[in-house]
DNA sequence: ACCCAATGAGCGAACGTTCGCTCCTGCACG
DNA sequence: CGTGCAGGAGCGAACGTTCGCTCATTGGGT
């Protein structure tokens, strides 16, 4: 438990025989302008001593920190984990830490998390919080103080956007389920008060009006992203539209509710009713039946974050909005489009 | 986009027309020996130029950055995000950040994020990753530079460890099958490299002995903590022993695609096959059928991995081994050892 | 043999704080 | 009226680096 005390560069150039200014060019400095032979002993004295630099007395100096801030949901949601981790690997594939803060439930906390980060001096942070979205004391922290990339948008704008075509994911799954026949078809979705929810909301409208049908309100409810929630919505769906044959649910997470409440109403999946969710997390494949799915780009959303937040620290312009990250359809059984091998 | 420049405290001082050492004890320091009058002055002008402290000249001072660094798994597991996420919460209520690295897959990148970690002075690490288990080097780094705690075994001791009791684990998920009459109880194990598939392991052993069976090797498949590999375990267990009535899982995840092989070989859960599992993540409830599971306190785990870590960096000794958290075995469906209410 | 350029190393300053000490002022007390 | 003491503020030093400049030495070209 004799904890080893850290070694300066000072300890090291004393060793080394030198001044702690040279010592520090051939250690971290890029302007090595140093004889073969001093670089050498300063080299074997930081081993020796085990020298490890100090990135704090560093950033000081630099004024810049080499590491960014994350504010992220409750990254128990597969789908935000997946993003985190992603955009945490190419932070450091690109030589900078990451500083994480998981918002509290509701999110109440998001102004203090960021206001921390400012604080650490963080070069740059990424909001993947949607309980952000409409947080305006956040927005103007990350507009006035830091370089900022969000996954969704902030309210005012101002800071660059990355993500996907969720208009596209909601005509993608509706399209596939009209392609298959049906005309009754209901959906689970997130909460109203994210633009995402609406956005796959319109696709799916979108793909209903150019086949002919006018949606109904009697075929939307809405979910909380848990599968508690998607449980729930899915019973209501069943009261009100007894006839419903298809189901397109805006999150795997509470399509796994949804598949839940529709065994135990005695519904099979798909026979009785088809599923299509969008997410595509790694259970997806494996739930019973396999989910029929739109696979979003969680880990490239996180990685294009990165990019973005790291050119905008670099001082280049970045535009407020990149192209959004195309979606994929990835055809299962749950939606009975595609025949089941053991069958 | 003009980024507001980080105004020091000598301009909040030379603002309020005082030192600022001054300024320093009123905006930062406990030690405020300052007549209400001044403090209230720089106060406003700390306000007015909207000052925020600078952390990182505090840390090189204190020699303190109260920061901990946490290396994880690739969070996109369930179970560590879970923990992780509890963690930088627990953190953080007490004055904390945390710094996070995520293992590429493999883990061969440990000691480099440990390194850097290190290099950028965290005051004490948490390791919360299985591929750490045997990593050496990691190891080293730990015991000789910061104070870590771990939530598995780290070679050659020295480490804190916490942890829920994963023998009683196994033991507790094959002593209900037994109870429900199972003689012929299969197990998905995890890696055997992780010491808590064998407690586990040695748990279900444990429960099968006292019950006066002996186990047998053809009753055991090593999974690799997806689903994937659990549906492939399957398989193999279906193979070597068609007889089986019952199924001890290693984890809610593999569980998943224990179920899905399941339903693909033709055989009902859990009329046919009943199934056990650990973990109790948030999807296991809703699954077909919701798993019966022996519930671990990830969370939990991830906190007071928190607290023993802060009283390490503290200076209070710890030790090296704290009880066992207690786990609890949640009964569902999946082992049919309740009656479905829709039956 | 002389000058100048290049090479190698040193040195002061700065980054934004905290910490502990010193100094000044004024007031109460004997 | 002098002494002591407490309150209030200031000041120097230090934390461990980086950065840019200066200085000394060497050697090659004419």
């Amino acid at each position: 438990m004799a904890r080893r005390r850290y070694v300066s560069i000072k300890e090291v150039a004393a060793r080394a025989g030198v001044s702690f200014q040279t010592a520090s060019k051939v250690l971290n400095g890029g302007d090595v302008r140093v004889s073969a032979d001093t670089e050498e002993r300063i080299l074997a004295a930081a081993t020796e001593l085990g020298y490890r630099p100090n990135t704090i007395a560093r950033s000081l100096v630099q004024r810049a920190t080499a590491t960014i801030g994350l504010v992220a949901s409750d990254a128990t949601d597969v789908a935000i984990a997946q993003a985190s981790v992603a955009a945490e690997q190419a932070a450091r594939a690109n030589g900078h830490s990451v500083l994480v803060g998981h918002l509290a439930a509701g999110g109440a906390d998001g102004a203090d998390i960021v206001r921390t980060l400012i604080e650490r001096r963080v070069d740059g942070i990424i909001a993947a919080a949607p309980e952000v979205e409409e947080d305006t004391e956040v927005a103007d922290l990350l507009r006035r103080y830091v370089p900022a990339v969000s996954l969704q948008a902030v309210p005012g704008g101002g800071v660059p956007l990355v993500g996907s075509n969720h208009r596209d994911t909601g005509r993608l799954a509706a399209t596939h389920l009209l392609g298959l026949g049906h005309t009754s078809i209901g959906t689970v979705t997130g909460t109203f008060r994210r633009r995402m929810t609406r956005s796959r909301l319109h696709g799916y409208e979108d793909a209903l009006r150019a086949a002919g049908l006018e949606p109904s309100e009697d075929l939307v409810a809405e979910g909380d992203w848990t599968p508690q929630g998607g449980a729930t919505a899915t019973r209501l769906l069943l009261e009100h539209s007894p006839g419903l044959t298809a189901i397109f649910v805006h999150s795997d997470a509470m399509a796994i509710g949804v598949l839940s409440a529709l065994w135990q109403a005695g519904r099979r999946v798909p026979a009785d009713v088809a599923v299509v969710s969008c997410d595509d997390i790694p259970f997806a494949e494996f739930l019973t039946p396999p989910l029929t799915t739109v696979r979003v780009p969680l880990a490239e959303t996180g990685r294009q974050a990165v990019e973005l937040l790291l050119r905008s620290i670099a001082g280049e312009p970045v535009p407020e909005r990149t192209p959004l990250l195309p979606v994929e359809l990835i055809v299962r059984d749950s939606c009975g489009g595609r025949r089941n091998p053991s069958d």
